[in-house]
DNA sequence: CTTGTCCCCTGCCCGC
DNA sequence: TGCGGGCAGGGGACAA
């Protein structure tokens, strides 16, 4: 499930239960996901505090108290459960484990946090907080679409002379650092642009013109699942699964939603993976 | 360099 | 009810 307005969220989750408290106790239920888990990771967590919890792009990092960085990636099954917090009205108890929770973190406020990844996409890292940026899995990350960086004139730049269609290329982690497929296929319909209209092909202008779309549809994802966020109350504490409703994604075969439009939903693969979108708004 | 294909893994849903 | 196939929100490792 985790585009970056999810993981946005599940930081936002997270925070009541993890910045600020100190990791009291470290459970690892298994060697690693989709690597192996950093040497002595349990060691290395248990006891430190955690200053900060940050996100870049779909990453989650957790500044220690130990000079080194806990990175968190969810994969695409990945999910935190946060159980044992105390909200205004009560405190939730601890569930017993489930298949394929990983990692659980003991917090010394009484909560944990439990990392659950039915396929193990996910990873978990721990790295010097200074030398955060030079991790391989973000060293080359593109700059962040709701941050300054991202804007009209670096977007044109960067599709400019691509041959790879547009719909690979907002995917590309290098160009904006945080779209995934299901806002790339909601992006591309708001902005009226096929999935399959090569990159390059784009004028200046309609590249320009795609910076306050993703930023729009973000937030709009962001708001939410913070909505989301207020109303979690489940037993589980999951923070990973909110409503959204999308225009394009998973609607094949539906009419579209574009006022005026007559035409239908479609669903085509591009390199592996389901593009959704209108073709008569969509050019 | 760019671009496309395959693969990691489990679970769920559908049709037969 | 069981079984096979297709599909799933990410992204690294290759080959061309």
């Amino acid at each position: 499930m985790p585009e970056l307005p999810e993981v946005e969220t599940v930081r936002r989750g997270l925070l009541p239960a993890m910045e600020d408290h100190v990791i009291s106790a470290t459970e690892i239920r298994r060697e690693g996901l989709r690597w192996p888990f950093p040497e002595g990771m349990c060691r290395r967590l248990t006891g430190a505090r955690v200053h900060r919890l940050r996100r870049r792009s779909k990453y989650l990092l957790a500044d220690l108290s130990t000079g080194e960085t806990l990175l968190i990636h969810l994969g695409m099954s990945g999910r935190m459960m946060v159980s044992g917090l105390a909200t205004a009205r009560f405190v939730h108890d601890h569930p017993a484990p489930q298949k394929h929770d990983h990692v659980v973190l003991h917090m010394s406020n009484g909560a944990r946090v439990t990392f659950n990844d039915p396929r193990r996409f996910g990873a978990m890292d721990l790295m010097a907080t200074e030398r955060a940026g030079e991790h391989m899995l973000l060293r080359d990350l593109g700059p962040e679409p709701l941050g300054n960086q991202f804007d009209g004139p670096y977007l044109a730049d960067r599709l400019a002379g691509r041959a790879t269609p547009i719909k690979s290329a907002l995917l590309d982690q290098r160009i904006v650092a945080g779209l995934g497929n299901i806002y790339v296929c909601e992006v591309l319909h708001r902005a009226g642009i096929s999935p399959r209209r090569k990159a390059g092909n784009l004028s200046r202008d309609r590249a320009a013109a795609l910076v306050p779309i993703i930023r729009e549809v973000l937030q709009e994802a962001i708001l939410a699942g913070g909505s989301s966020l207020r109303d979690y109350r489940q037993a589980d504490g999951d923070l990973g699964y909110f409503q959204h409703t999308f225009r394009v994604y998973g609607r094949e075969g539906a009419p579209c939603v574009t006022p005026e439009c007559t035409g239908q939903v479609q669903r085509i693969v591009q390199s592996g993976r389901s593009s959704f979108f209108c073709g008569h708004c969509q050019r």
